[in-house]
DNA sequence: AACAAAAGCGTGATCGCTCACGCAGGGCTT
DNA sequence: AAGCCCTGCGTGAGCGATCACGCTTTTGTT
């Protein structure tokens, strides 16, 4: 292993000071033409890069970066969310750093990007919050989409349970009578019923919330979804209207609806959660419970504002209630 | 503005050195477990952020981090291949910053960048590469999608040319003999034709090359494919296969034919390009002339692992060959 | 011609942390 | 009881850049 080539290598080769080394790679003045060119000539001839970590030690650096952390960028929910987000970030100068917890043991990713980055935000889920805390050793953690029980950590949580409590009634003033559930998330030893399912059964009626099914392998795409309808549909043929857990699964459930003949919103109703600007374009357009879109974007970026600006702030859990996007399908 | 609060200040207020807040921030052996706690607790207190820079610098990291820059991630395409390459990413240890030139000059953001990553990877679209390599001070560029004539940055291009003198006769096999295209690019005084629209009119007949019909505002999105399909066939009634710019004005014109009653691929076949995963769930699903799930990510991954091994690599200046995905709508 | 100003370049000091040591004291072995 | 290892800490020396100066040499001004 070859040690590093330093701008003190460069001064040498050049037969120039380090200072004048800098002078020409950050093209500031009182350096002349000829020797930047000759300076320029040497870093490139050895190959020098300078130290992003040296020079901004040097310079006491104000560039914030933040990691942004999700199950799988390739859920459209993750990536428009991780776009909204990229704006308010860079509207805000931080950079911004991506991740996912799918190919590495989530503590593990918390440390590696807690040398990285000056602050994670995202979808995590350790439940151990001490282990996370203790993982990001120092790094603020902005927990998105979770129930935060202690006090090391901020958080963003949606309240689904508020957002249901004022769908289900207007769907009703529209007709619906008997709801179902598209479940993404099996009720298990391992699992907890999903929040979703809890503000669904809170919200519909007794007959309404036994109406559950759940869309199984693989989680959270459209194929589930459409399998997810046919089962619901086989088993609570009475139903006039699907609330599924995701957008995604909704687009399933368009398109096995769409198979078997039955008109949305016509004879279903059909409302997803999420948001997507997708579910603009399907056709009928998807009516959906939306996070993406609303304040919460905004409350992260503001949440991890205060984060970010060091020292002793207190930790904030704030709660955002997902919006009814009126469109076709409801 | 207060002054940074350092490892020394934890050290003084805790009655300690440097190098047991050390130990104690970077949970390692020799401490007891007594002044550990005392430690993290004074830190706490005092609001101690450790330095990335600071710490990374001391350790000489071997943490690489890449930058991945594209016109806007709401676009699917740019989001699917990011996810994919995160993927290449992770799985050789770098981190990856994301960025959009969307809301800021893109020298300024390269510049900005360039302090904060090893390496630019992207698709750029400021045409001066010497300006481009000169904001880049140092850090290198692997541009994404078009020809480089300097040899001063690494590239990938796509041989669109190859693609479609492989895809219009396999067309052409199945019964196709008017052709039109969908472009996205308008022809004018400051865009040069798409090298698709290039490839396109090479490998078509001469009749088929006029039937070009530009989609015009919002680029690249559902809706555009929609007009412009609407368009396209009331100009070319006779066209029995049309090729998309990209899936997504695919799946507008594939809604288009919907509401014309035009089935596809009986009375039109349609061929996006792409390969978005999205388009598989579309009905008909679509075909695709693929950009993701070829080999694209991985000769993007191992050109940037080689500008990143240091010093004087040579430029690489590579071409990956789109591949036809034959689904249901050609 | 005299003096000020600017251009061109170099020398510590410093940014905040980690690493390699060093050193004392307590519990073990033999 | 002498020797040893292990635990628990502390001290100097960097990591690789930038910044604030300071020093010559040129250039310009009156």
């Amino acid at each position: 292993m070859q040690r590093r080539v330093t701008i003190e290598d460069i001064a040498r080769e050049a037969g120039v000071s380090r200072q004048t080394v800098t002078r020409a790679m950050n093209d500031m003045p009182r350096i002349s033409e000829a020797t930047r060119a000759r300076v320029l000539e040497v870093s490139e001839r050895l190959g020098y890069r300078p130290s992003r970590f040296a020079s901004n030690l040097a310079r006491t650096s104000k560039a914030k970066t933040i990691a942004f952390v999700v199950d799988s960028f390739r859920n459209p929910y993750y990536s428009e969310l991780t776009a909204d987000l990229l704006d308010a970030a860079s509207a805000r100068g931080w950079q911004m750093t991506i991740a996912s917890h799918e190919n590495e043991p989530e503590l593990e990713l918390i440390g590696r990007l807690a040398g990285e980055v000056d602050a994670i935000v995202g979808y995590l889920s350790e439940p151990d919050e001490t282990a996370l805390v203790a993982a990001a050793r120092g790094v603020p953690i902005v927990l998105l989409g979770s129930t935060v029980t202690t006090e090391s950590l901020h958080s963003i949580d949606l309240d689904f349970i508020s957002a249901f409590r004022k769908l289900i009634p207007e769907l009703e003033s529209r007709g619906s009578r008997r709801f179902a559930l598209l479940e993404s998330q099996p009720l298990g030893t391992e699992y907890d019923p999903s929040t979703r399912r809890i503000a669904y059964e809170r919200a519909v009626d007794t007959r309404s919330a036994e109406a559950v099914v759940v869309c199984e392998a693989p989680p959270q795409s459209v194929d589930a979804g459409e399998l997810g309808f046919n089962e619901l549909m086989d088993r609570f043929p009475d139903t006039d209207t699907v609330i599924a857990f995701s957008d995604l699964i909704a687009m399933g459930a368009l398109r096995a609806a769409h198979h078997r003949g039955i008109d949305v919103p016509g004879q279903v109703r059909l409302v997803g959660v999420d948001g997507l600007s997708l579910g603009a374009v399907t056709s009928p357009a998807l009516t959906s419970l939306a996070i993406l879109g609303t304040e919460f974007t905004e409350q992260i970026a503001d949440v991890t504002e205060r984060a970010l600006s060091g020292a002793e702030v207190p930790f904030e859990h704030r709660s955002v209630v997902p919006l009814v996007i009126w469109r076709e399908s409801a």
